[in-house]
DNA sequence: ACAAACCAGACGACTGGTCATATATTTTCT
DNA sequence: AGAAAATATATGACCAGTCGTCTGGTTTGT
């Protein structure tokens, strides 16, 4: 990595940490630059503009979830449904500072889906992406028959990642982890675990 | 209601429209008397700040959401699950003009939650105020005999909302029916009709 | 010596909020 | 009842500050 892309992506990830508490329009160029201590002038070096960052923060975040998700999701060590599960688990950790903050993706998605078709897009493909690798897991879970839902796994995916953006969104006025815990619970029932 | 009492209703409801759509910080106290056809400087003589403006705003939606709930979750000529039904799908038409926009209090809660926190308390306050009337619902269905869950009222109903949020949200990004139609699927199978 | 990267400062437009003044409305006094 | 005084409401010009973006000279690397 070049010392160029190491400055733009210090800005990318300090930036990103402002715009994820503040938002979009809450933020301003000075924010990011001040945050990640380089001068103003030079923002427009790395990004030719404000929403531009905004898609490069989105690939980001988006880019270190699926590695994170490689890891977590595609191992298969681990049984796809005990993975699913550990895969929300694990995100109570990144909601504990979460419940300030929240998820980005979720942010821009609320703010900026209707005031930019750029952001508004790339929040789609990201929100498909990671709807994706959950249907994937349970697609696996499927064929060595530890789910037997009558529904499909495309819908039930998109269900429960919804319902997990909704969660996060939750607590971030609720400041409490009750709506995770609610979801936690939940989770197995539409898994099916029947009694 | 007083000539005053009207015109600052008129402001909240024409100011909601924009702040709905283009969020907190992307809507001006000017883009709001705009919308409304008052001159500027009248607005701060119905509301002391942007702030309480955002707050009697979500006051105000909410408001208008518990007399809509109040004829349709308090109906007791309709059984109470196939009345929580209904008041998912009745928010579909809502929905299908929230495909921009989305719910107001749920665009807040992800905007300002970090930024202001009297809005963040209002948010809450609304947020649980919905949650209590699915809770209500559900404690009746559980009377009546028709939900045998074996999981409590109140961590089913933060779940349903929750995830009903989420399902919104992520109509925003989508701009179609499918997140909803994942969550009218899955709503019968959580509250547990068992084949 | 040359091109590319960098960045201080400036740009005009716009921000949330104020305020003196002007217009209604209400109260008081005759 | 009617005039006068007092109070409340209305409003657009205006404030200091910030916004996203751009320009044009300076530094850096070759």
């Amino acid at each position: 990595m070049s010392k160029r892309e190491l400055k733009k992506d210090h800005l990318l990830d300090a930036g990103l940490q402002v715009m994820a508490t503040r938002g979009y329009n809450g933020t301003s160029i000075k924010d990011i630059v001040d945050a990640a201590d380089v001068p103003k002038g030079s923002f427009y070096t790395y990004f030719k503009s404000k929403e531009d960052f905004a898609v490069e923060a989105l690939e980001k975040v988006t880019e270190e979830r699926i590695q994170h998700n490689r890891h977590l999701l595609g191992n298969r060590s681990i049984p796809p449904l005990e993975r699913l599960n550990r895969f929300f688990i694990d995100n109570i950790g990144e909601c504990d500072q979460g419940i300030k903050g929240g998820c980005f993706i979720g942010n821009m998605c609320q703010e900026m889906s209707d005031s930019s078709e750029v952001i508004r897009l790339k929040v789609r493909q990201m929100l498909r992406n990671n709807t994706q690798a959950i249907e994937d897991v349970l697609e696996e879970a499927r064929l060595d028959g530890s789910l037997n839902s009558p529904i499909a796994s495309a819908v039930l995916a998109e269900f429960l990642f919804n319902a997990w953006e909704g969660t996060l969104m939750r607590m971030k006025a609720s400041k409490c982890r009750e709506p995770m815990n609610a979801f936690l619970m939940l989770l197995p029932e539409i898994l099916g675990n029947r009694a």
